[in-house]
DNA sequence: AGATCATCTCGGCCGC
DNA sequence: TGCGGCCGAGATGATC
């Protein structure tokens, strides 16, 4: 389940791998993938462009091309992987970047739940799926003032809030429980009703949890491994998240679960409040 | 009219 | 072994 940190690693593992590569064709072996342009442009405007770097915004890839930039979203179980193209093709491989030197990068998800877009380059922050992000969680201008302005006119939960990649670009079901657990702060806490002390934490557990998880290479959280088929040999250590019934690391208390925002949600009833 | 919620995508996995 | 329900990111459409 690629959050931020994950995406990070396989920009990072994409820039060494494919960078300076130059498309010869692609194949799509599952359109639904494609969300823009349709199949057909997508493969034609590909087709001899080289890639030049890669870049992250909030959970997305930005794949830059020589005219275009391919915006790609992992979802949950999508992964890159560089192969020779003479290489087996297995049954959850859906697009193939097949390059000039032989070798291929695989596009490979199990849920087909990942999605890609293709536009001309400058064009591609106007327009769905990057047009509506907010801010990166490393931002210098989410000072607790400015979070709490920003979760002001909300009735929501502190939890839902952090999920809704319009606000802060990057979070997800993970560290937002983990971000939460280490501020001290219950999921179900209205946004609207956080202290500046508390924003203030919760901003720092942010940054501090993030850049962490990016120095160790992602959390291994189901079937993430970065493009390297590496599954993070570090992996930041998880609190909450996943351990339903386990002894709270910090207080021995039962880790609970419940349903926030529509998502599984653990937390330490007694150390968050 | 903006905020919020329901629905859809999809297949591995779990429990019965 | 078969089958229904569950899980979840984010776009879209519905509803408050």
């Amino acid at each position: 389940m690629p959050e931020l940190p994950e995406v990070e690693n396989v920009k990072n593992t994409l820039n060494r791998l494919v960078g300076g590569k130059t498309i010869k064709e692609v194949n799509v072996l599952w359109s639904n993938i494609i969300k823009h342009p349709e199949l057909d442009e997508f493969k034609i405007r590909l087709s001899g462009q080289t890639i030049q770097h890669v870049e992250r915004r909030g959970k997305f890839l930005k794949i830059f091309l020589d005219d275009d930039v391919l915006v790609s979203h992992l979802r949950m179980e999508g992964k890159y992987a560089l192969n020779q193209k003479e290489e087996p093709i297995d049954k959850h491989t859906h697009v193939l970047f097949e390059f000039t030197d032989g070798s291929e990068l695989r596009y490979r998800d199990v849920r087909k739940f990942g999605t890609m877009h293709l536009y001309p380059i400058g064009e591609e922050e106007q327009q769905p799926p990057l047009s509506k992000l907010g801010y990166e969680p490393f931002s210098a201008e989410l000072t607790p003032a400015f979070l709490k302005k920003m979760f002001s006119k909300t009735g929501r939960s502190v939890k839902a809030v952090l999920l809704d990649q319009s606000l802060i670009a990057g979070l997800g079901n993970i560290y937002v429980d983990e971000i939460l657990f280490a501020s001290g702060i219950h999921p179900e806490q209205k946004a609207s009703g956080l202290s500046l002390h508390r924003l203030k934490r919760l901003q720092e557990n942010m940054v501090s949890i993030l850049k962490e998880s990016v120095e160790k290479g992602g959390s291994t959280i189901r079937s993430y491994v970065n493009s390297e088929g590496r599954s993070g040999n570090f992996q930041l250590e998880l609190f909450v998240y996943g351990k339903k019934g386990e002894p709270c690391k910090k207080c021995g208390r039962e880790i609970a679960r419940i349903v926030v925002a529509g998502r599984g949600t653990h937390f330490c009833s007694s150390c968050q409040k």
